[in-house]
DNA sequence: ATAGGATGAGACGGTAGCGTTCCGACGTTG
DNA sequence: CAACGTCGGAACGCTACCGTCTCATCCTAT
């Protein structure tokens, strides 16, 4: 009876299906963020969206049941393939390299004004609430494994206040990439890498 | 002929003036930053702000022509009492003054929620952004204060980066309090400023 | 070729806020 | 006392978006 006619989600044949076509999807994933970098997320029009997407409204409702679960799933997809912090030998290298890192992620334009309003939605209490903890979480076990590293190698104590560091570490770089709307040089990235790193042995 | 009737904003007589009542004025500031704070600049509705305030629309249409000035006024007439930075004798000491003032506004609960709002507003270019840069032009001149003194004591080169330390100095704090939502003892800010004195003296 | 399912487009009634305008009530001024 | 201006409240027509629904069309699989 092949009853995996209802659940695959991929084209069976190399061509694109026809089933919930997966191109419309991305296109509407597209068209959610570039309004929502327009608007905002309390502001997002599913109307504007389909239309951005040049589909009609139902494609949305036939997928998601809500704005939120369309966004949460937009989201979820998207940044998911974040930063990656491998070990580079040295707490400044290290350091650096994260830096790098992050600078790649802020530098999208999309991202400049879609994770500020993120932000404000979290501080105020709204629905994606939830969503945003779950990322930061992950990203918080992203630093860890770097100050553990920095640990073993004995260029941090063991007493190091690891919250603290969290603080540090990306602070400078999203003030000025994102809250002050600059851009970073390589030199920009190296001199942040050398107070970081001096301040974390402060720590 | 007293031609002051017109122009007075006070009241003449101990009681209460009928023209343009002042406390109605407060009142309905309070009201928009109270709305501001639930919902976001975009989302405010002038009709909750004014039933918040207990007052008619017409109260408002009367004394601003549009959202954006009546927020503008709002902001301006709230954050001109800001952050004082005297000089307290050491690098380190100005930081961690700074570093107490800055905390005393990011305590306040409206603030915690209006201050990510307008970030967020000012990254997608929306109306009060020029507000915004206005205010941000101040904040860079008290900086510009507190990094002159330390030169001229000698604790920071000449040739030290203004822009860096530009983003150096309040982006831990906002991070930790904004960002993260958590709170900062009196012990985190005085590891702070530690750790941001190392990190100065490094750049 | 044909049947079935997704699609784009758009109509529908409902909600919400806009900015304006009117009203009767009130208090201050003269 | 009378005139005036502001007050709270409410109604106005207008626009935008919601979430549902219908329908002709197109594509794919059988």
């Amino acid at each position: 009876m092949e009853r995996n006619r209802i659940d695959e989600k991929k084209p069976r044949k190399p061509a694109g299906a026809a089933l919930k076509r997966p191109e419309l999807t991305q296109a509407l994933y597209r068209a959610l963020f570039e309004e929502w970098a327009e608007r905002g997320y309390a502001a997002i029009s599913l109307e504007r969206v389909a239309s951005r997407a040049q589909a009609g409204k139902a494609a949305i409702y036939r997928r998601w049941p809500s704005k939120l679960s369309f966004c949460s799933d937009a989201i979820k997809e998207t940044a998911v393939p974040l930063v990656e912090t491998p070990d580079c030998g040295s707490l400044q290298e290290d350091v650096q390299a994260f830096l790098v890192n992050l600078r790649r992620v802020l530098r999208h334009p999309l991202v400049r004004k879609i994770l500020p309003d993120l932000e404000a939605e979290r501080a105020r209490g709204g629905e994606i609430t939830s969503v945003l903890d779950h990322l930061a979480a992950e990203r918080r076990a992203r630093f860890q494994d770097l100050i553990d590293r920095a640990v073993l190698r004995g260029e941090l104590g063991q007493t190091v206040d690891r919250d603290l560091i969290l603080d540090t570490l990306p602070a400078p770089l999203y003030w000025r990439m994102i809250v002050r709307g600059q851009n970073a040089s390589r030199t920009v990235l190296q001199t942040q890498a050398s107070m970081l790193a001096a301040a974390l042995r402060e720590a």
